[in-house]
DNA sequence: CATGAATGAGAGTTCATTCAT
DNA sequence: TATGAATGAACTCTCATTCAT
């Protein structure tokens, strides 16, 4: 099955789970696995929570691996989501990789996103785990080529794209560690703080030029002012 | 000799060197703990790869979690180590950051660092946990008084030291990841990149104001010089 | 068919009485203290008794030191019922302590009753061990009472109830080591002479006296005639 | 070998031990077993309170079932010792009785005394386990042997010997529960109360006869001295 | 459908005992 | 003699999974 199919799967066993019963088991694994680990979280855990019984969660899922399984996919179609509404919207490399951020802290927020990020694929087994790490990799592919365009239309220094992603990437994967809906700090700060470090960088070379110190926060409008100039 | 065998060969030896004996668990430990999480690690994994068997690890462990966190006591010496030599080194506060990239890609090469950043303290259980989120807290706290001396001395931009911080620990050890020793990129040449795209961000300014593209791996230098001109 | 199989068949149904397969748990389980002490008997001999596996025994109880526990609690429930009863039933304090005994060595006949005795409360942790023994200090503190009622209603000599206690309560619990349900003494015999050694002593007063030679079995009777007598 | 040249062995291996440091390990196992019991006792416990190693235990004992043994070889003999010179002193079987109590509570004043009654002879398998149990039956041989002295000669009236010598032993056995070495009672005390006890009954009987109350310290004297006025 | 019950496999840990120096 | 090291066997307990109602 192609990675599509596989993630439009999600859809289809909604529909035929109308009691949202499978969603909710979904829901209440994805929280206790990001609260406890995969490995310390019990079936009974699961159940217990949801007031059903064991066994009842064979009847929506073969084993505790493909609950795993089922809420990478749900995460990875988010992220790949995002991923394809930022390439539809255009702009420049850098552009796409400031939305990038934004739309990912945005994931992070949602329970499966950081699931993604968060749980350990190692858990998962052949298939299953090949499958997700193809997931991830598209998604590395993918910043990858924002950037690599960014570089091509002179909006990104030619720094090495697999570097930069990773970069980027990890930066936010740490988000998901701390991050908690309802924090101090919301996605949107979050989102805009990291989109001026990562464009700007820390070098404070504002203040050399023009001794002005723009909040961090500006930032991210900023560039977005002065990568439009460029191009015209 | 393979390493495996190497580790193994301290234990060939009834008498000698119990504190080789120690180190070789620790290290294979590491090693293990690393590739297979340290859940999926067995007891019998660990001393079938050193050729003794389980209750012989109870020589010179209590417990399977004492030997994770002696994994961790040790990454984190590491750490700390390092930045008390930047500490000591002296410089802008930008200096500092970059020397932390630099030293914390060393770390990283290290079983020990690298367990540090990717091993789930969640496995350890009170105590120890709170040990060793502390020590990682200390961590944090120093990079972030880097940034803050930056931001003071005017090498850095005023950006919010927390999440700075969590921007260039999260890269960092996202590096933790898929860092392979011996793999196409250097600790060095990874170090670099990062210090550089950090610094300098990704956007293309020079391009903007002179024309120049200057490669990512001189970026590290050329903050530094121009940090050095600024505070004259 | 043996009492073991008997035990064993409530198992062969796979859904009904779980009431029951508790109680044949436990029933076996303090067979084997009984036999074997409480350290020596494994998890597994109970099962294979049951012919259950062992894992099965956790449906029932929490943990091994569970299933001790709740063996206590049955026979100190059997004691406390005793003492319920002969509080009830009123009469001199000589009176009681007579009944005590009788009662004991009917408790003692039952296996449950037997553990509270033989079995060593060491082996229950903390919490556990506090209850067993609050249980076991308010058998004693009953005992001492009935004694001090009779103290006081001039129907037993004025001795340290303490000691009487412990003297009348020791020589029932030697009776737990030895006695068989089914072997040459009755539960009844047990309790007559018991009864008369206490409340007569050993010595031959009646000889000196009167010249006479009571069985001991008449013992007990003659006391009560006599108590009974003192109160008019 | 007889029992007595089992005994005997005990003063020999003296010989053999002029450091004491057998002795040594005896004293210090026999503590540990009476306070945690000797399957909870690891032989490192004992190792570690003697300042010496594990191993060096097998040098004075084949193995941990030997140390029991002693143990229990060396309390036994302290109560054949008893016996002998009860035998040796003569006196009605009543006065044997009595001399019994008091020199059970002195045997059990001694760790080595107190073990043979406490201790789980179960724990010992086999040839031990029978050994011990000989000595047992001789103990209790012996006292019935006095009981039926007494009954014989008039002192005691006829009660089964074998019921008798139970609710004795077992009176005095229960005291090894909690008698603690300079405790609130002494060993003297408890003595001269549980022969009070034993020899008058709790029936207050002198109160029927003459209103007079004699405090159960003066039991013992008490009945010496009519028993001595008996046999005249 | 849903469930209470049961299981097999495997985990970490303990410990008496022995090996090798 | 004495010991640090090592082991084998056994234990309790956990848990994903399946049976049978």
């Amino acid at each position: 099955m192609s990675s599509e199919a596989l993630l439009a799967k999600v859809f289809s066993d909604r529909r035929r789970d109308p009691d949202g019963k499978r969603e909710a088991i979904l829901r209440t694994s994805v929280q206790l696995f990001l609260d406890d680990g995969y490995a310390r979280t019990a079936l009974n855990d699961i159940a217990d929570k949801l007031k059903i019984t064991k066994p009842a969660l064979y009847h929506y899922f073969r084993n505790k691996e493909e609950i795993l399984l089922e809420c990478y996919r749900w995460g990875c179609l988010l992220i790949r989501e995002s991923l394809d509404e930022i390439s539809a919207r255009g702009g420049t490399g850098l552009d796409k990789v400031s939305a990038f951020i934004r739309s990912y802290t945005e994931v992070i927020a949602v329970d499966f996103g950081r699931a993604v990020i968060r749980l350990d694929d190692g858990e998962l087994s052949g298939e299953a785990q090949a499958e997700v790490r193809s997931y991830k990799r598209e998604i590395d592919r993918r910043l990858r080529s924002f950037i690599q365009e960014g570089i091509d239309d002179g909006s990104i220094a030619p720094y090495d794209p697999k570097l930069a992603a990773f970069a980027i990437a990890g930066a936010l994967n740490l988000i998901s560690m701390w991050y908690q809906p309802g924090g101090a700090l919301s996605a949107e700060q979050i989102a805009q703080s990291y989109a001026a470090i990562f464009t700007n960088g820390l070098s404070n070379r504002d203040a050399q030029y023009a001794g002005r110190q723009p909040g961090p926060k500006s930032g991210l409008k900023l560039v977005r002012e002065r990568a439009g100039k460029g191009r015209r």
